[in-house]
DNA sequence: ACAAAGGTTTAGTTTTGCCTAAAACTATTT
DNA sequence: AAATAGTTTTAGGCAAAACTAAACCTTTGT
């Protein structure tokens, strides 16, 4: 198996996360490796010089089938980790993703698979995200914004965007988390915030910014 | 905390193997990382002006008190991660070192000592070696080699040195591992291998570049 | 249609870290 | 004491990966 820089593997991971298999701007990728342009521009000629993205000049990058194969390996790994970070080691959700960065990097097949048999087989992060399997497969991903609901439904969360440090801490302090469940009183016809009641009957109301971020099913 | 690249973490590392704190010339240190003359002289001298090392041209290079501490601390690392591989993952103690290798430069105190804690805050990697404590104590490195009991002697192996796949998989062969108990019968004085007793009464022997690995205790 | 605006690429520089070849130093041997 | 062998350092390149500044496309507005 070929061997790639880090800096390669993020430049992956960025134009999976934004395009998929589709196209995406200079710009965009840029921004998302935290890089200027021309360091971006640079870094899909060495993709695309190795097969693993395709460039047409002025117009945009997608991954190739190798290159999109690549970058759900590294998600594989990079949610792996984060599952044993927290399930193992007893960190808390908002911390494991700079630790998964790094871990994801380690290059070695076999890690990945008894990594993954010595969690369960999860496939699901903690966060509620799914893990690219061993074959490339995709579980679904789960649920729909809150606001999806209609008054009184009984929903369940599974799912939360990673939408920063404040972002969980806010969702900690209102003992929200993964398999909760709660009942929708009501939605704000003013911001859209969302009054939810917890099965210890307490209320409580949610601004839109959160429960924008937060993913339910329905019971 | 500074950070430190992988590059400079395997000098570090190799410093501290050849030398602890005491001097290395260029051409061992080169030869340990696997790299030329010139490379190590550059690189003795990117972790000089970092006050990591001193060196005195044409005489050697040692780590400094700092330089010694992030040598134990990565040497920390690795050898908490082989404890984790081994006992958690079921990976062979043959095929751990290479994995470590790319876990160590893993940046997070938090992370490592999680890890330690989650293992049990074990003193001792898979192989027997001693691990760095937190406040940089080393414990005591187990065992004398084989040839140092005498006939007769019941021993116990509590330590073997790491001499490649091919020497693992020999002790496999023999089963022999760490905290297997055994009677040492004779000692050739022809070629110095050595005849042992194992606690099924079954008896075998190791030639002198086998014995010559292996530690173990008087019981 | 053309010119300005915005995004993209090229060109040239920097840093890290490796290399080879050549020069310089140390040590040994006669 | 001088020559030689062996090691170390200097000098000069190369590649990856980032940057700034300048040139170049594309698109959009009038």
């Amino acid at each position: 198996m070929k061997t790639h820089s880090e800096s390669e593997e993020n430049y992956i991971k960025a134009l999976y996360h934004l395009g998929g298999g589709d196209a995406v701007s200079n710009g965009a990728l840029a921004q998302r490796v935290g890089a200027k342009g021309p360091s971006a521009t640079q870094a899909v000629k060495r993709l695309a010089s190795k097969g693993l993205a395709e460039v047409i000049p002025y117009k945009g990058v997608k991954l190739t089938n190798e290159g999109l194969a690549l970058a759900k390996h590294i998600l594989r790994k990079h949610r792996l980790w984060e599952t044993f970070l927290v399930e193992k080691l007893g960190f808390g959700w908002e911390e494991v993703h700079p630790l998964a960065e790094q871990l994801e990097h380690v290059q070695s097949g076999e890690l990945v698979e008894k990594l993954a048999t010595y969690l369960g087989s999860p496939i699901h992060d903690p966060h509620g995200d799914p893990i690219p399997q061993a074959d490339g497969a995709i579980p679904p991903t789960m649920g729909e914004p809150l606001q999806q609901f209609s008054e009184g439904s009984r929903l369940r969360v599974v799912r939360v965007e990673d939408a920063g440090t404040d972002f969980f801490n806010q969702l900690d302090q209102l003992n929200i988390s993964l398999g909760k469940e709660f009942t929708l009183i009501s939605i704000s016809n003013f911001d859209s915030s969302i009054q939810l009641k917890a099965t210890d009957s307490s209320l409580f109301w949610l601004s839109h910014s959160m429960s924008s971020n937060i993913y339910a099913i329905s019971l």
